[in-house]
DNA sequence: CGTTCGACTTAGCAGGCCGTGT
DNA sequence: ACACGGCCTGCTAAGTCGAACG
């Protein structure tokens, strides 16, 4: 390989670094065979680099090579300096007193006395409460005694109440920001927070909501297998609809699903089916398929009485089961509903695509609430799989689900204390990372220089998830999920050197499927002593050997930890994010723009955040469409302004001639309508513009997960715009800590 | 020490809800 | 009132990372 790499067209394609990853699964699979072993891959690395002597010895020499070569390097990039321009780098004593000098004044927090509150035993802070106390902007402190009594009176009349009712208003008055914020909302972030390690004193909850049971087909949907018509048995029938669910799907036809499809559906067959069925291509699963279309129409065209009924009764199930009770107050649960049994579909190419992931019953599931509330009750005739007490953890129900063998969850909505505290939490981390980061750069770029080889490549790589916002990068395991990979877990193959690209020097070009499988291209200029240390690492190797061989989570984040108290490597990734969005939207904001201007530069910091971490989406199938939708009313609105405009004109013309109130008056309203018009223009093509650069970026991960909400909320009151313009209502929940703490003067 | 496990965050997509424009 | 399409929500897979394990 190398010469020819396969990618001459992806780069063609305006540089972008989007391209449909499934498309180019192709030429991944190839390589996947290739580098079946990694474990050993990477001890016959370390053997090849030898220990210390040769090890010494080959870096050596590249030290003094790099050395005369480095003069005028260093100095980092202009273009690095771009990325990252920080306000406030001139803080030479980077040192500082910082993140460990916390000042936490372990306060007695009062325990409301009554049943269900014991008191701490153990009384080992948690990191959670360093970061607080050492953070300025966070400052529980001085509501606490008023908290206390807050938590008392929680405790006994309980704002157990049912959903939020009010809200309304707050939307229909949008603009004059909610003066009131309805009281009833619980501030949990005003409040202490455990310092125990314990997550919660009481839960209580309904338990999970099943899968609900098979209905076997009617009898005239009929399972032809080598064209003539046969019965399944319940369980294999079950199994052949998720099946013909899926025909239209692409993956039905691919290999593998159907060979792992078949092999699971058949240990779900009677003796007789099994001996029968031998060969999925004789299968027809038409009919049934057919039918499960008809039935979504049905659904479709259903009355509004009939929707209805469906929607009444779903709301009673989250009334019932979408909420539990944690210590005093009833939050929403995110999922109380248990996967439903199907096909597997792993995202990209998936080894295990086409597995049947099976039915969850009472008894594999776990139970977790306290003691002393309501246990759940399994459904009749069945039992849990257990019930514990474990206050350590979050979640409410767990299993463990046959694909992977992993554990999956019910846990608590964002909007839940829980959740939200553990956020907010996220953001003071990078937040603190902040203060330190310029020490941290400082760091790895003399570590380019280490004489050990496992410090440079941590610090190579470390550059890498700083600069670009690449994840860690975990090793997994192998024929078990997608070749996927991350930082430290990057090949070889993955990466070219070019010691000059398009006029700029010592670029490499990344291109590899990560998270998800999407895929990761990139061309970047890196300093020279970068350069260098990657040619070396590749030195020997194969494609598909380690880049970082001596390097991985794990050793990175130890060394990370030892730099600030609670840094990790996704921690970058928030830090990054964050700081990007705060300044670009200091650079892209102007005053005098109107409201949908600034939503559209808020949207374009949104965007660089996306493209940085790379948050892309399929294009939507219908965005040719919608765009051209769009552009016919543009320009619709064009003509109506024109016309608009002459009207005025005359107007103007008129009153001049006849000089009256009337015609006065005439003028004035036409003017104002050009100027309506003009605006209701120029708010269509900025949606436009917004529509065409988001085409395929998502903006919803990054807004979600990365992007500290303070800073938005910051920017909306600064400039006067509605939060609602920035974040919807599932999102203002999410963020309501946010929305009610920070004040324009926020700064991450 | 490396490996596995457990808990929790981050991720894109499908499908349907709901608001908008006619 | 209705059709259309955009966006929201739910879903669940796929990551991260610390702790337990052997």
């Amino acid at each position: 390989m190398s010469g020819d790499h396969s990618h001459s067209e992806d780069q063609i394609d305006g540089g972008s670094r989007f391209n449909d990853s499934h498309k180019h699964k192709d030429k991944y699979k190839e390589k996947e065979h290739k580098h079946k072993d990694h474990k050993k891959d990477k001890e016959r690395e370390k053997s090849k680099h030898g220990n210390s002597n040769h090890k010494d010895s080959s870096d050596k020499k590249h030290r003094d090579k790099e050395k005369e070569k480095m003069k005028h390097k260093d100095g980092s990039t202009d273009k690095y300096k771009d990325k990252h321009k920080e306000k406030k780098m001139k803080s030479i004593d980077v040192k500082v007193k910082k993140e460990n000098g916390f000042a936490s004044p372990p306060q007695v927090k009062s325990e409301p006395e009554d049943g269900f509150y014991h008191s701490p035993k153990n009384e080992k802070s948690l990191k959670r409460e360093r970061d607080d106390d050492n953070d300025s902007e966070f400052k529980p402190k001085k509501i606490k005694t008023e908290n206390d009594k807050k938590a008392k009176k929680r405790k006994q009349d309980e704002d157990i109440k049912p959903k939020k009712t009010k809200n309304k208003r707050e939307v229909t008055d949008g603009k004059k920001k909610a003066k009131k914020e309805p009281e009833e909302k619980w501030k949990w972030w005003e409040e202490e927070r455990y310092t125990d390690g314990s997550k919660w004193k009481f839960l209580e909850h309904k338990g999970p909501v099943f899968a609900p049971p098979y209905e076997p087909l009617p009898s005239h949907v009929k399972f032809y297998y080598d064209g003539k018509p046969m019965k399944l048995s319940p369980e294999a029938e079950e199994v052949a609809t998720f099946f013909a669910k899926m025909l239209d799907h692409e993956y039905t036809t691919k290999d593998i699903f159907r060979k792992n499809f078949f092999k699971d559906w058949r240990k779900e067959m009677t003796a007789e089916e099994k001996a029968k069925l031998t060969d999925l291509k004789k299968c027809n699963f038409t009919e049934m398929s057919e039918y499960f279309k008809a039935q979504s129409e049905a659904r479709k065209a259903m009355t509004k009485d009939e929707k209805l009924k469906i929607k009444t009764e779903n709301e009673r199930l989250l009334q019932e089961y979408g909420f539990c009770i944690m210590d005093n107050h009833r939050e929403r649960i995110a999922n109380f509903r248990i996967e439903p049994p199907g096909l597997f579909r792993g995202r990209g190419d998936h080894p295990k695509m086409g597995m049947l992931k099976r039915r969850i019953r009472p008894k594999d599931i776990i139970i977790n609430c306290s003691k002393d509330s309501k246990h759940p009750e399994p459904p009749p005739g069945t039992k849990w799989k257990e019930v514990r007490h474990d206050n350590k953890v979050t979640w409410l129900v767990s299993w463990t689900e046959n694909i992977q063998g992993s554990i999956k969850y019910i846990m608590l909505n964002p909007s839940s204390r829980i959740k939200g505290e553990k956020d907010w939490q996220k953001y003071e981390t990078a937040r603190r990372l902040k203060k330190c980061v310029d020490r941290i750069r400082n760091q790895y770029h003399e570590d380019w220089k280490s004489k050990e080889m496992r410090i440079r490549q941590r610090a190579v790589a470390l550059y890498f998830i700083d600069k670009l916002a690449l994840r860690a990068g975990n090793e997994k395991e192998e024929g078990e999920t997608a070749d996927t990979v991350g930082c430290c877990s990057l090949r070889v193959e993955h990466i070219k050197l070019y010691p000059e690209n398009d006029g700029q020097e010592y670029v490499v070009e990344f291109d590899f499927l990560g998270k998800d499988s999407i895929r990761y291209y990139n061309k970047v200029p890196v300093e020279k002593r970068v350069f260098k240390n990657l040619q070396l690492f590749m030195e020997n190797k194969e494609p598909d050997d380690d880049l970082f061989d001596r390097l991985n989570t794990s050793v990175l984040n130890k060394h990370l930890q030892e730099l600030m108290d609670g840094l990790t490597a996704k921690v970058f990734r928030t830090y990054n994010a964050s700081i990007t969005l705060q300044q670009q939207l200091k650079q892209l904001t102007s005053a005098d723009e109107n409201i949908p201007a600034k939503i559209l530069s808020y949207n374009r910091a949104n965007r660089a955040v996306a493209i940085l971490c790379n948050h892309q989406r399929a294009p939507p199938k219908t965005f040719e469409k919608s765009m051209q939708n769009l552009q016919t009313k543009i320009d619709a609105k064009r003509d109506q302004l024109s016309d608009a405009k002459r009207e005025l004109k005359s107007a103007k013309a008129d009153a001049k001639v006849r000089r009256d109130e009337k015609s006065k008056k005439a003028v004035e309203t036409k003017k104002k309508a050009v100027q309506r018009i003009e605006e209701q223009l120029m708010k269509l093509e900025v949606q436009a513009t917004d529509r065409e650069e988001n085409k395929q970026i998502a903006l919803g991960t990054s807004k979600l997960n990365y992007l500290d909400p303070r800073i938005s909320v910051a920017w909306c009151k600064k400039w006067d715009i509605p939060v609602e313009k920035i974040y919807n209502k599932t999102q203002r929940e999410k963020f309501a800590w946010a929305i009610d703490m920070a004040d324009e003067d926020f700064e991450f």
